[in-house]
Formats: structure tokens, sequence, C-alpha cells
DNA sequence: CATAGGGCTGCATAGCTATTCAAATTTGCC
DNA sequence: GGCAAATTTGAATAGCTATGCAGCCCTATG
């Protein structure tokens, strides 16, 4: 029974014929060539509408030699399902969606995390022109697999990598840290901790930790660093970091989580231990990822702007003055005052 | 400047030469073709590596007449940024990403919300074999577009529209909804409550409703609907609905939101009457998003598998035997216990 | 040794569009 | 009215691959 599976297209030619017109005046009326005179296009127009016409961009992109797509790399754990990936990269996914649809291009979309499968030849094989690797995750390999294929691969932006050199573009961590800093202050904290690391692997969070506290003490506060543990949950690090703070006697009346996830685990230590949120101790996220709101109290959070992020990698990758400007592209960030601070 | 812009590809063309046999055989080595000898697949593959060959995938699709493509487009709410976008979307895009890249195929993303941009005819352009059309969002206008494509486009499938009877694929409504009621009566409620809606326009909710209510009763307890408002957000629904139930004096030791976003204005709602969860009332969800984690206390909820149900969409679209089973497919569900119950 | 048959490979082509170049038509002007 | 210029259209082709068909070579069998 495969009978009418005749999936016979209709083709420029059949179009051309019914307008009484050539394949060619066709193509030219479609694409909005202005050599074409309105009395043709509308004839051709209507002709394409009545036979339900489309153009084939398999052979257009053929014949163009381009595909107007931008493949789009979400890195994330290795074996984790899709409910374990971070909201932070969906939600820049979306930004880099939004983005590309403003310049009229396609999306095309992977999640990659099995080492072993890695691919990033969309462009080599003329499915896309460019390309933006995103994540959040330490995934080694799979980082340093795609800093190879952008040596070869021109267009390509990357966001969040751990490998320290790579990105393209990034939260402005250090305005942000200052707006946590500045916050925390005016709220009369005095004596601060942020709990972060500063690895050089983790060069976003090293940059959150420097600005917070040359910020902090330029404002008479003082302010140290509370490391978390390399490996691990987040939320696990963040709680395990403060009651570092606690243990060690000094006193602490303000925290800066660099991440939001790591500002979960603080809140809840402080909370075993009995120090009220914000009234004994205030609290700054970062991120600003949708489960920050549901916290009790609600998480105070620096908010980078993930439509702009997106427009930023997007145009990176498909803009024209790449070259001309190689240094770090930064995202503007906006305090969200919450109930924690 | 526009020196040494010249794209050379190195076609198939190159490689037969280099590996002293014709373009066919290439084409047949490099697809793994049965017919091709040993011997003559290890020149190719060499002369291809040496070369730095890819399929150009442009012209394969061309001369295959497919692409091995997905489109998927994520209804959004009009105006949205892209931290706007539900979650539960999200991690579903996920679950249809990797689902597809267990068959071997591509996906292609796009988010939509204008009413006047939107876009559906992947599958006539050529670009995709088939679409996936997921939302959260009551954008009626998109909804009915892409009801309207559906009628053209074979293979299609849709996730939480809110047009009642458009759904391929949805979580396992009653079997979630049953599973609350249960664990409910099983810690001691006897006068249960469910935040929802009963309309047809969101036959989901319904469902859940239903179910519940149907099983509570047949456990001892007592069950009733507090009907949200329509329109609006989600959490100021459930602190509505949630104070009405405290309003009217009857009893009530235990609550079941049909969706985790309600849950949390049902939470906000206790919290400020000053009831004791999960002492005074208990509480479970619906969807399992990261945000129920990290409430205080954390919402029990019911999780459908989004792997699962990427899974079954991709099926839905990519599958044999689509037309052998028209009835709605339903995603597994598994209960969250969590503190809030 | 002759022949059949199986295993591999090459030739030629189709798939549909965008675009170059030349041709045809219309317009403008004296 | 006639000619140059401007405008609009058409014919032909390239873009690169996958595949049907035919042919080649080698082995096995009688």
């Amino acid at each position: 029974m495969e009978e009418s599976r005749k999936p016979i297209r209709v083709t420029s030619f059949d179009v051309a014929e019914r307008a009484g017109v050539s394949q060619s005046t066709v193509s030219r009326a479609l694409s909005g060539s202005s050599v074409i005179s309105e009395a043709t296009r509308e004839k051709v127009l209507n002709a394409a509408q009545e036979l339900g016409y489309f153009v084939d961009e398999r052979a257009a992109r053929l014949r163009r030699g381009h595909t107007g797509t931008l493949a789009t790399v979400v890195i994330c754990k290795p074996g984790g399902r899709a409910r374990d990936v971070n909201p932070f990269s969906y939600a820049l996914l979306g930004g880099i969606c939004a983005a590309a649809a403003e310049r009229g291009l396609e999306v095309l979309v992977s999640l990659q995390s099995d080492t072993d499968k890695l691919f990033g030849h969309y462009v080599e094989r003329g499915q896309a022109e460019g390309m933006i690797v995103i994540g959040t995750t330490a995934n080694r390999a799979a980082w340093d697999y795609f800093r190879g294929v952008g040596q070869n691969t021109q267009p390509i932006a990357y966001w969040g990598s751990p490998l320290g050199d790579l990105d393209w573009v990034s939260s402005d961590n250090e305005a942000g840290a200052r707006l946590a800093a500045e916050h925390l202050v005016e709220r009369g904290c005095k004596h601060l901790a942020v709990v972060g690391s500063h690895t050089s692997a983790q060069r976003q969070f090293a940059e959150r930790v420097d600005a917070f506290i040359a910020r902090a003490e330029e404002l008479g506060a003082t302010a140290r660093l509370a490391s978390i543990e390399p490996g691990g949950e987040r939320r696990e690090q963040g709680r395990m970091a403060t009651e570092e703070i606690l243990a060690d006697g000094k006193p602490c009346d303000g925290i800066f989580a660099v991440c939001d996830a790591l500002a979960f685990g603080v809140m809840e230590a402080l909370q075993a231990a009995g120090k009220a949120i914000p009234q004994d101790v205030k609290l700054v996220g970062f991120d600003g990822i949708p489960a920050s709101q549901t916290t009790s109290p609600p998480l105070t959070t620096i908010e980078p702007d993930l439509d702009q992020a997106g427009r930023l990698l997007v145009e990176a990758v498909a803009g024209g003055g790449v070259a001309a400007e190689p240094s770090v592209r930064r995202v503007p960030v906006k305090l969200l005052v919450r109930s924690s601070s």
C-alpha cells in the first residue's frame, strides 16, 4: 500500500507555466528582485498561491551556497536528562533563537554531552554559516573539542566555557559584582563574604569575586572569599562554604554568591544555623534563574539580559565586524532587589 | 580586501581523484554502502581525511529529497523575553533534542509568539520532514495557526495546546493526579482541595482535576475544586484560589495544585495565613519544574518524564506507525516526595 | 577451457534553484 | 517616426551529490 506516496513537488517551472512566464522570472519575482514589473510579480504570486508552491530550500541552498542557518551547541552534563540541563543555558538558547529570528536566520540546535559523540562540523558540511557553543558545565573534553573546532570553523562564538580564554561573550561580571557590593553596603552590611572560587578554570567566577571584594573594600566594608570545593553540586558547595563562614567566628552580615545555585545552598545553611535572612545576614545571588523567585525569602540577584546576550552572540557569528573587535563582549546586568537583602 | 575569501569547496570529485576512484565510489564508501570493498573504503576514507572533506549537505539533501531534520516550534507569550518562556517548555525541548539525536535527526528550533510572523511551512519548503509544536501558553491565534498548518503538513505532533483536541502527546494526567491523591490520603489528609480549572480550553488541567477528585473520594476523603480565575499569572491565580479555600470555613488539610506555578501561589497564601506546610496543610504540585526544589519547604510534585516525552513526540513525527495509533500518547509520571507533604 | 555468476566500480543523470548574459520589449526624446 | 536608452524577460548553466544501470574482473564450476 505504498500507493499515493507520490511526492511530486510543485516546482518553479510549474508556477512559471501557470503564470505564463519563465522559471527565472518566477525565481526573481518570489525573491523580491527589483527588476520585475509589478504586473508580472502579481501574476507569479497568484500562480504560486494557487498551486501551493513553496521554494525548495534544498535546491535554493545548494545554488546560493549558503543556508541562512546558525548551529547552536549546548554542552551539558554527560548522562543527564533534559531536566538536568541548566535553566540558564536554556534561557540563553531562547535569547539566541530570538536574536537569530530578528536577523532572519534559522537555528539548528544540538545538545551534546557524550564525549565520544561530539560533532561540530556543521559549517564544513554546509548546514550552517556559523556556530555558537554555550554551556555552564565543566565538561572539559567537550569544551576542548569545540575549541579545536573553532580553529578551523571561522565564524564561532562561545559562552560559559571553563577554559578561561575562550568566551567571546559573557555577563558583565564586574558590573554585576559591583552592584551586589554596593547594594549590600547600602543596606548596612559591614562584614561581607563572597561564596565562589578563584581558579583560572572559572574565569567568570573569579571576575565576580575580584570585583566584589574590590568594590566592598572601596566602600569601607570588609570582604573575604569563601572558596567552594571543586566538583560536586553547586547547592552543596554553597552549603559547605557557608558552614565554613559561620564556623570561623568572624562576623558576617552579608553574602554574595557568585551564582544562584550556590545561593540556594547558602540560604539553606544560614537557615539551618538559625540565621534570619535578611535580618541577620543579607544575601545576593547571580544569574536570575527562575528558581530564585521561589525561595523563601525570594533571592535578590544580578540578572544578565539574556536577550541582549543572544544578540551579541548572533552578531558575533553572523554580523560583519567580528574581527574588528576581538575583545570579550559584556552583557549588561540588572540588580533585581527581592527580600533576601 | 576581499582577497582570500575563496571558498573553493573540496568536493567528492577531489577525493575521488586523490583516492584513484570515481566520485560514485566516494559517495558510496562514505555513506557506508555495503557494496564497497574494505580496501577501497579505506583508500577513500584516507583521501577524504587528508583533504579535510565533508559531504556537502546542501547537495546531498537536494539529491536525496529529504533532510533528516525535524522542525520544532515553541509557542511563547507575545512580547516576552527569553527568560519568560516557561522552563517546562525548555526542558521538553531538551527532551526532543535528545530523542532526535538518538535517531540521528537534526532539530531546527524556532520560538514563535508574534501573531503576525507565524511560520510553519518547514516541511513544504523542504527544510524538515516533520514538525513538533509545543508550548504552555494560551496564545490562541498561534495555536489556531498551527492547527491549520497541521491540516496540510502531515507529520506533525503537538504538546500543550489549549485547543483541547489537538495534542498528540501529553503527561499522564490521570495517573499523576491519582498519585497525588493517594499520597495525600496516605499522609493522613481527609479534606482535600484541588486548585485548577475545568474548562475545555485546559483539557490537561481538567483531566487532573477529575482524576484527583475521583481517586480522593474513592479513598474516603472529601475533595473540592477551587477554580482559578481565567487570565493573569499562575502564581497569582494560585494565591487567590487558596484565599478562597481558606475563607469558606470548610476544613482543608491537603491541596493539589495542577501545576507547580500555581502551587507557588498556594504556598504563599497558606504561609501568609499562618498555616504551616506540611503540618497544617500538605501540598502537591505538578510538572516538577526546577523552581519546585527551592521553595521552602521544597514542593512535592508530579514529574513527567520529559526524555520520554521527547521520544514520543519524535516518534510520532519521524516514526513509522503514526497513523496506526491516532490516540493520545501518555508520558509516564513520577511522584517526587519532598517536604511540602 | 569455457561459461556463469558474484562482487565492485564507473558512467551518466536527476534533483530545483539562482544568476549571468543576451535578447526582447517598452519608453523617452528629438 | 526613428533611434537610443531603459526596463523587463528568457535561455542556459552551475552547484554537488546519490543512485540506476551497465560493465569489468575474478572465481568457481562443469
